[in-house]
RNA sequence: UCCCCUGUAGCGCAGUUGGUAGAGCAGCGGACUGUUAAUCCGCGUGUCCCAGGUUCGAGCCCUGGCGGGGGAGCCA
């Protein structure tokens, strides 16, 4: 063979070998999640994943519970003494063990399930020393699950929490992409220094250590961009370049604040979803988060049904009745104005007075979304002293066209709001907030040229999914959660 | 960053007026043998978060630090 025809088979073979049946191919691989549902009577195959509990029965065989993560409910097993290995591992396993089980699906004949598997053959590929292994068959408190973050995935809870993220990241493009809009990839890094809102960590490849040796001043023209550069606090700036040239967009992708904030609803990275879109006005913004909102609700209940109810059970009685009601009422909408007038006629002591002008703390939010109107709350038309440049100032001169979602609980979950459209009344907001309008040139392009309204807001994604599972704490809801003096995984 | 609470066995906790710690669960050993966090009997777990201080003596009292939780602010 001649290297030319070895590159030939090489190129063709592999296409070929593919195909060939292989151990590994040949196996019918079933979920967990769909062996224990009834269609899955009669079929043979295996089933992969880990052993959550080992019960040993009468008859002299064993009652073995796997999961894989395809759903909440375990699978179970039954290994009879005739297996090869019943004696030798079989017997030994315990929680946490990762097996490989081939076997036919068929009826129970116990209670509580409508399907389990009769083993052929169990294969173990890992063990978990129970001396050492620090998952108890027992409940653990979300605190210390939160120190054994590579192996709370392994819990019920963590399994469920991690099936609604999926769930509701799915919904998100699926909404946004029905309804015609442009998933648009923001930057991460961020090298204008001037976002506005919020504290940002920097990016930087100098030397930290030599510099503070050196004593000498930070030279940021040495620097790998050539001037400061951040993580990015907010897509929107960028959004809204791309919503002013195609029309509807969203953003979706991990956002960084560098705040001290140290509570169960902020975290320093997390995910925001940021939708902006042309020609839409503040009325427009608020039909597409109620919209949004709605169909994240409902997805969740419809299809992570089981997960829903453990989160029911065990997390907040009231959850799954909240989310029902939500979506089948509309949301009550309340200027700033408003609100404040019901707050201050209200009757309950709060710790902090309401005055027009001032910002609404968490009892106030509280006592709207919680006492009064017992749902969700779009706030708006707040005072401008209180907002950001970017949004529209309404004809009062006392008010932007902001609105913020507050939901019980949680409190604000959406923030947006309709952007200032007009170039003067934009540069004449910056010079108010001492913002360098150079810096923001590229922006205020947007004005210059073709200018239209345009409105959008950002979701937290850990904000909705402690909404929707009604866990306390946003640290529980994400993977890895990073907060100040926290970065461990 | 501020206020409050908290740190004792693998886990959740108790520990009296200051006298060097103990029950449960998990684990281990055994019994039982269509079970559902199986059940029953037996066995032990230790840098009492760290560093100082007071005291004859500190898990306990005092000071400082660190970790965790709740609330506030900032926000999504």
């Amino acid at each position: 063979m001649n290297p030319a025809s070895l590159r030939l088979s090489a190129f063709h073979f592999p296409l070929f070998i593919f195909l060939l049946p292989s151990e590994g191919s040949t196996m019918n691989r079933i979920s967990v999640k769909d062996a224990r549902l009834a269609p899955a009577i009669g079929s043979t195959g295996v089933v992969q994943g880990w052993v959550r509990t080992r019960r040993d029965s009468k008859g002299g065989f064993s009652f073995i519970e796997v999961n894989d993560g395809s759903s909440l409910g375990n699978l179970q097993v039954i290994a009879d003494a005739n297996l090869a290995n019943y004696e030798s591992e079989i017997k030994k396993l315990v929680a946490g063990c990762s097996v490989t089980i081939e076997g036919t699906i068929k009826a129970s004949g116990g209670g509580k399930q409508p399907t389990e598997m009769g083993a052929t053959k169990i294969v173990v590929h890992g063990w978990a020393d129970p001396e050492a292994y620090p998952l108890q068959k027992k409940q653990h408190t979300l605190e210390k699950l939160r120190e054994w973050a590579h192996l709370r995935p392994r819990t019920n809870t963590f399994g469920a929490v991690t099936r609604v993220r999926n769930c509701v990241s799915r919904s998100i493009h699926n909404f946004y992409q029905e309804e015609g809009f442009l998933y648009i990839h923001t930057p991460i890094i961020t090298a204008s220094d001037c976002e506005g809102a919020g504290a940002m960590f920097r990016v930087t490849t100098l030397d930290l250590d030599k510099l503070a040796l050196s004593g000498s001043k930070v030279r940021t023209e040495l620097d790998f961009f050539g001037k400061p550069a951040y993580l990015t606090v907010s897509g929107q700036l960028n959004g809204e370049i791309f919503a002013c040239s195609l029309g509807k967009i969203y953003t979706f992708g991990p956002t960084f604040r560098a705040e001290n904030s140290n509570t169960s609803r902020h975290l320093a990275e997390f995910w925001m979803v940021e939708p902006e879109v042309a020609f839409y006005e503040l009325t427009d913004n608020m039909d597409l988060a109620e919209r949004f909102l709605k169909r994240l609700f409902k997805d969740a209940l419809n299809q992570c049904g089981e997960d829903m109810a453990l989160f029911n059970e065990h997390y907040d009685k009231t959850t799954i009745a909240t989310l029902e009601k939500i979506v089948a009422t509309e949301f009550r909408r309340l200027p700033y104005t408003e609100a404040v007038e019901i707050l201050k006629a209200s009757g309950e002591k709060f710790e902090f007075p309401v005055e027009w002008g001032i910002d609404l703390q968490s009892e106030h939010e509280r006592y709207l979304t919680e006492k009064k109107f017992d749902g969700p709350v779009i706030l708006y038309d707040y005072p401008r002293t209180l907002k950001p440049f970017y949004m529209k100032c309404n004809d009062d001169g006392k008010t932007v066209r902001a609105m913020d979602v507050l939901v019980p609980k949680v409190g604000e979950i959406i923030g947006g709001s309709q952007r200032e459209e007009r170039l003067d009344v934009l540069e004449a907001r910056m010079a108010e907030q001492h913002l360098r309008a150079e810096d923001y040139w590229w922006y205020l392009d947007l004005r210059r040229f073709g200018t239209v309204p345009h409105s959008g807001f950002g979701l937290g994604l850990e904000r909705a999914v402690q909404f929707i599972t009604g866990m306390a704490n946003i640290r529980d809801v994400i993977p890895f959660p990073r907060t100040p003096g926290s970065a461990e995984f």
